[in-house]
DNA sequence: GTAATAGTGTCTCTTAGACAATATGCC
DNA sequence: GGCATATTGTCTAAGAGACACTATTAC
């Protein structure tokens, strides 16, 4: 015997989930690592129309499909990851949401929205996943706001919002600590601020602000060695509210 | 004769926007105001289920039909404008996108995202239309992160993103002038930063810090009269850079 | 010891907050 | 002139940059 169905049943029952028509939804993600003392993007060829060829961000349609061969993405951010690690091997990058895209035009075919990501990894951590997709992806040198290729869609735009964010970021947060290895000196952060945002910095006032910031934690017993005198190896402290770095603001709390 | 078709042209003409499924699409806003000495957010009550009689920000379905009858959106942005309009009567607000919310469960009719906004207006350009979609609107007060009611979907955690946004960007940022009036007095802006940041600020330190910030600009001639001495009216001034407010860098660049 | 880098100390200048002093308009 | 608010000025303390000094390791 079937059980009575409240209203709310019976309307979730009815509902049509194609009633009106429906924007496509893509996932991109921009992913940022230095090497070789640059920032690089990673982007992938097109192998297919719209704009066949040309280079663009990784990413694609969110698998909104439980029955699909091709995967399930509970999330945006679920697709965002499985968009990454398919990439670049990658399974727990530092992944931020940037901004979201959406418009009649952006897409020959259809009204597209396109939630897109920004990633930050180590290049230690990396295995470029050649043959994926079929789909030719290469490290690219961010030079200003952008690099030396015309990219597919709004892929300029997002690139370019991303190297915006990720600048600002580094200008006030601890960030850039997703860009190096696990564990690090605080020489090598520096200069990975200093390639960053473009400019020398005092090393007793950095060394000041990253303590009193207390991000830090020096991995006890661990030092780098080289030709010279070593140095302590620190690595990023996971805590609640650790991303805050350089805490100015208008008001002053009370203690 | 028909032209001869490039490929890319026929793989458009032949593109199946349907081929898979895809996700429902909504904008929401949140829209502050303040009145009576208190941070406001604009809350509708739900016609229909899911969440039938329950409290929600206002929002819905992103117009991608060309040819409906509802109107066309030919951007997200536009569809937030939409709506922020048809609730409020108001047309040029500060509006940014704040995050946008996709998952297979936060909507029990299907996978579905949302792209969340969030408004500042003055509560003088208010025009509440009572009647639009038949909804009840209403002006709930912010405490802490959250009204005092239960939302619908997941609004309780947009909401408390867009309050915690808010919040950190009045810290740092101009953003408060959008919350009064056209035109106002340094007096006006320093208690609007107080009640947004629930702290009190020094007047001489706030009015240095303001001046040195460049945003505002003396409406010439005008002043707020009162019983006492008239205050100099000022008015936001608008340029490319202004939304900064208290540059305090990592990095002094040279000038 | 020397070279080269790691790490610390100190001086000064800037800036923000505290608070006082002055200015103005209405009664 | 008195009141209440607007507006400006000055003192002081905290913080950041500049720069020099000490520490440590390999050779």
């Amino acid at each position: 015997m079937p059980k009575r169905q409240t209203t709310e049943q019976a309307f979730l029952a009815q509902y049509d989930r194609d009633r009106y028509a429906k924007p496509a939804v893509m996932v991109d993600v921009v992913i940022f690592t230095v090497r070789d003392e640059r920032l690089k993007v990673l982007l992938v060829k097109r192998g297919e129309h719209p704009f066949r060829g040309q280079w663009a961000l990784p990413g694609g349609a969110v698998h909104v499909d439980p029955d699909s061969a091709a995967g399930f993405d509970r999330t945006l951010e679920a697709a965002a990851l499985r968009e990454l690690y398919e990439e670049t091997g990658v399974k727990s990058p530092y992944l931020e949401q940037l901004k979201t895209y959406g418009s009649a035009e952006r897409d020959p075919r259809d009204w597209t929205v396109s939630v897109a990501y920004f990633a930050l990894i180590s290049s230690d951590r990396i295995e470029l996943r050649h043959g994926t997709d079929a789909a030719e992806a290469r490290w690219f040198t961010v030079q200003k706001l952008g690099v030396k290729h015309r990219l597919a869609f709004d892929h300029k735009t997002i690139l370019a919002d991303a190297i915006t964010r990720l600048r600002a970021k580094v200008e006030y947060t601890a960030v850039a600590v997703h860009l190096l290895p696990e564990e690090f000196t605080l020489t090598e952060l520096q200069h990975m601020y200093e390639l960053l945002l473009q400019a020398t910095l005092d090393k007793s006032a950095f060394r000041r602000r990253v303590k009193e910031a207390n991000m830090l934690e020096p991995v006890k017993g661990k030092r780098r060695e080289g030709q010279f005198r070593p140095a302590q190896l620190y690595r990023f402290a996971r805590r609640a509210d650790m991303d805050l770095f350089f805490p100015r603001s208008l008001v002053r709390y009370a203690k």
